[in-house]
DNA sequence: TCGCGGCGTTGTATTCTACAACCCACCCGT
DNA sequence: ACGGGTGGGTTGTAGAATACAACGCCGCGA
């Protein structure tokens, strides 16, 4: 087994190559909707909708880059702005049924590309491996 | 324990929601050195110096966003080109001791950064998810 | 009512990146 | 040995992503 130490190293540095990768692939995979659209979709259908603000702060991005990416989105016709009626300062974020339809193409992509290259994995890594991810993604997220 | 679709779904969002941070992540933890540099030098030093090809082909990076890198690298003295006696085409390029050090420095608050994220880890946890990240990965080198 | 704070947009500059055209050096077949 | 083909690298150009700053708008509380 290799150390503590050692692990860790491995993790970030693999984690670190893998995230080098992913911009470039997501362009490959579904050139219409770069890596950063497609985590905004796929926010918006987990959160069923919510602000540019929470967006922002939850991918760490500035609003004015939301603004404008929301604004593409908008364009293609993926995402509607609903303005809260009690609120005016405040936009609600939907997707729209071709913004649903749109991420559902791309989520099925990756997912095959995922499929393929997790092929011959044993089930039971498979597990112990999403496990492992959503542990640690979760502490990326309430901590710093 | 998850269905096999179902790991592989969570696998696929855990790892890009990862990806979507990292740029950001880095940029805080060390505004000098961008995520893509930082992998660049550290691909330097694993493999004790390559070629600019190499570097693209590895990160799926355009060779002439490499060559620009490259440039930038050099400029900040971090990287040195060694011309090929051999292959007058071929530049080995190379860590500086100035590019050893500030590597040893970015990666050491990265490093850092991943031991508080996974300060409760077992350190059996630890093994089996760096085993599980290189697995990934290297089915990603090979094929695609 | 006035001012402060939160939400979003727009102006501006920088950086990253891809694509294409190009140069130079090696290689191989004739 | 020469001429085309190939591989490695750079440069021109354009587009996208992003940050920062300034601004407008609205709501809320003193």
């Amino acid at each position: 087994m290799l150390s503590r130490d050692q692990s860790v190293i491995t993790i970030q540095r693999e984690l670190t190559a893998f995230a080098r990768r992913a911009r470039a692939a997501a362009a490959r995979m579904h050139p219409e909707l770069s890596l950063v659209s497609f985590t905004l979709l796929s926010h918006l259908e987990d959160q069923q909708g919510c602000r540019a603000t929470d967006l922002a702060a939850y991918y760490m991005l500035d609003k004015s880059t939301i603004s404008r990416q929301i604004a593409g989105l908008e364009k293609l016709g993926f995402v509607e702005r609903i303005s809260d009626p009690d609120d005016h300062r405040i936009q609600v974020l939907q997707l729209t049924a071709a913004g649903t339809a749109k991420l559902a193409e791309a989520a099925e992509l990756r997912r095959q590309a995922f499929h393929e290259r997790l092929a011959d994995w044993a089930p039971q890594d498979l597990d112990r491996f999403a496990e492992y991810l959503l542990r640690y993604n979760s502490l990326a997220e309430s901590g710093r």
